[in-house]
RNA sequence: GCACCCGUAGCUCAGUAGGAUAGAGCGUCCGCCUCCUAAGCGGAAGGCCGCGCGUUCGAAUCGCGCCGGGUGUGCCA
């Protein structure tokens, strides 16, 4: 039942308007002692030409209330509604019981399919903290939408092409070993990239072989190829364990190189609209018009760029796809890539252009500045996850010693406590990354929202009867904590609903950690397995619809919910 | 220079398409386990919501102008 939609009814009858006039004015009181709906009348005064305190009094004689709503009293220019209370809470728990782990979902997507490009893993290059981002968002991205009946299409467009790889193997080939790169994998891989840029400063001649050896691959040869192949082999197996770890998936790997033989009929097909204008010896489109600095085709040598690549990885995506929408997890440095990527398809004429939206995010950098790995001042995402499970392995030991599988208990709550640390605020927001703060489990953590959901396996788990099908008296839940938590549970659906629309994660983040903070008032206030019952069942029933519903948001933001900690 | 983003408590952040006395968490200080997991709960202290002007019955929220920080700005991605 949508209260606000019934509210909206009721009041657009006494007050003489329509409903979907009246709605989007209904607020929620800051302070639920006013009550649980509020209408304020300052806006009516100049229609009905009155003072707004007056339109309250007279709307609020008109008000025929419905059964759902136990009182209605002005307070200066607002209409306080007071929902009954009991019947409230009574339906927000048997929704989320109908549904149980559905409770939430929707078909709102049609299974229309929704492209996520997101983490876009470099190759031959560490995963480190400034990935993260990206690949959490993407992915509770890709679970949101699936949970309201989209068709995620995850993509890791991975950073396989450039020069670079032509440095790796020259690198290679001078100093480097089949042993050393099999045994280290990407540190030996990074080794020699840096190894490479420091004899280059000595020896220009190097990098002319640099670009031979890229020129080889571009060409397709065999050894080239081989060697290339097997470095982008070794980094997707390296990373992996760190997918592996976070519950991070994708269906396609489709990188930079696989739309090298894509991008001419792009090339083909800007000529032939008349967009490409040759400026200083370079191909570009100029956008003037969107006040936008032109974007660049080809370069005065003929090679091609990103921009060419997203372009064709853009037409490849639609046609192969077909999709409702192309989302591109991607940090803000590339804000005016992305706007002159989508201007130039706009431009060729595609209305789909507008289905493309970059999903930006802040910077991640230390506490003694940006992340370099050139400099070596880096934080390995692998030795940030390691900390956290053994952090949590210690808390285990001490807290919990009679814990059956402390290891995999450890992983999922030290893993879960970065990911949510990771997606508690706004996207756009500048974090500086501290190994204080993330392995802190006190207070708004990922590790607090997973305690919560423990405790209401465990009260679940004692309860010596099946409260489910016993009967229950809904009386014990007369009171304000487990109200707070029936308002929360009811609005889990339109908070789900929100981050799709916003494409942010932390709206349910925020929503499950206030869940769980109402719970634990709950829980201290209120003995919940006792004597009686019906009442017993009542509270069980909380306990229950709770940890499905932290559950579900644990879920979705892509953390663990284990049953015991 | 220009464009975009950010600026709320010591720190990290909320503040829902402008609304009723600005909220959390961390940290600090003080309380609460003979009882369902204390990774918990309660309390205290801590704020010219960067500054100014404007729009409005009403502005942390919208507009303009400053200040501070970040990012980007033609052949890297």
């Amino acid at each position: 039942m949508d209260y606000k939609k019934e509210l909206a009814k009721t009041i657009a009858r006494g007050a003489d308007m329509t409903a979907e006039e009246i709605s989007p004015m209904i607020e929620i009181p800051v302070d639920t002692n006013m009550g649980d709906y509020a209408f304020p009348c300052f806006r009516l005064a100049k229609t009905f030409r009155k003072a707004p305190p007056m339109i309250a009094s007279e709307i609020m004689e008109k008000l025929q209330l419905p059964g759902f709503v136990r009182e209605a009293k002005t307070q200066g220019a607002y209409i306080n509604f007071f929902l009954d209370k009991q019947q409230f809470i009574k339906n927000a728990l048997t929704g989320v019981a109908e549904k149980g782990e559905n409770y939430g979902s929707s078909d709102i997507g049609k299974g229309r399919a929704v492209c996520i490009d997101y983490s876009s893993v470099n190759i031959a290059k560490p995963f480190h903290i400034g990935h993260l981002s990206t690949t959490v968002i993407g992915s509770s991205l890709y679970k949101i939408y699936g949970f309201l009946g989209y068709k995620p299409i995850g993509i890791n467009h991975l950073g396989d092409w450039g020069t670079q790889f032509g440095k790796l193997i020259t690198a290679y080939k001078m100093w480097g070993s089949k042993q050393e790169i099999e045994k280290n994998s990407i540190s030996a891989m990074l080794e020699l990239y840096v190894r490479f840029h420091d004899e280059a400063e000595k020896d220009e001649g190097l990098n002319d072989t640099a670009r031979a050896w890229f020129k080889k691959i571009e060409n397709a040869d065999p050894e080239a190829l081989e060697i290339f192949n097997w470095f982008k082999e070794l980094t997707l197996k390296e990373v992996a364990v760190i997918y592996d770890m976070l519950g991070v998936k994708f269906d396609s790997y489709d990188g930079e190189s696989f739309y090298n033989d894509k991008m001419q009929p792009v090339i083909d097909e800007l000529k032939e609209k008349n967009l490409l204008e040759l400026s200083d010896g370079a191909y570009v489109v100029r956008m003037d018009d969107a006040d936008l600095p032109p974007c660049i085709i080809l370069k005065s040598d003929g090679a091609t760029l990103y921009s060419t690549r997203d372009l064709a990885a853009a037409f490849y995506r639609k046609k192969t796809y077909d999709f409702y929408k192309c989302l591109y997890v991607v940090a803000y440095q590339q804000d005016l890539h992305f706007k002159q990527l989508f201007k130039v398809i706009e431009m060729m004429g595609y209305g789909w252009a507008k289905d493309l939206e970059h999903v930006s995010f802040g910077m991640v950098s230390l506490e003694d500045g940006t992340l370099s790995t050139r400099k070596g001042k880096v934080v390995f995402l692998q030795d940030v996850l390691d900390k956290a499970v053994e952090k949590t392995l210690a808390i285990i030991h001490e807290k919990s010693p009679d814990l059956e599988n402390k290891n995999e208990v450890a992983k999922i709550v030290g893993v879960g406590a970065v990911v949510f640390d990771a997606l508690r605020s706004a996207r756009i927001k500048d974090t500086t990354f501290s190994f204080d703060r993330v392995l802190n489990f006190d207070g708004e953590t990922g590790p607090y929202v997973q305690y919560t959901f423990a405790r209401c396996s465990s009260l679940l788990r004692r309860a010596d009867f099946d409260y489910a099908a016993h009967e229950k008296d809904y009386g014990a839940l007369d009171n304000k904590e487990a109200f707070a938590i029936a308002k929360l549970l009811y609005s889990f659906s339109d908070t789900v609903q929100k981050a799709c629309d916003k494409n942010e994660p932390y709206f349910i983040t925020n929503h499950i950690t206030e869940l769980a903070k109402a719970m634990n008032r709950f829980y201290y206030e209120h003995r919940i397995i006792d004597q009686d019952k019906a009442k017993t069942a009542a509270r069980l029933e909380i306990a229950n619809c709770v940890g499905t519903v932290i559950k579900i948001g644990l879920s979705l933001i892509g953390v663990g919910a284990p049953e015991r900690m």
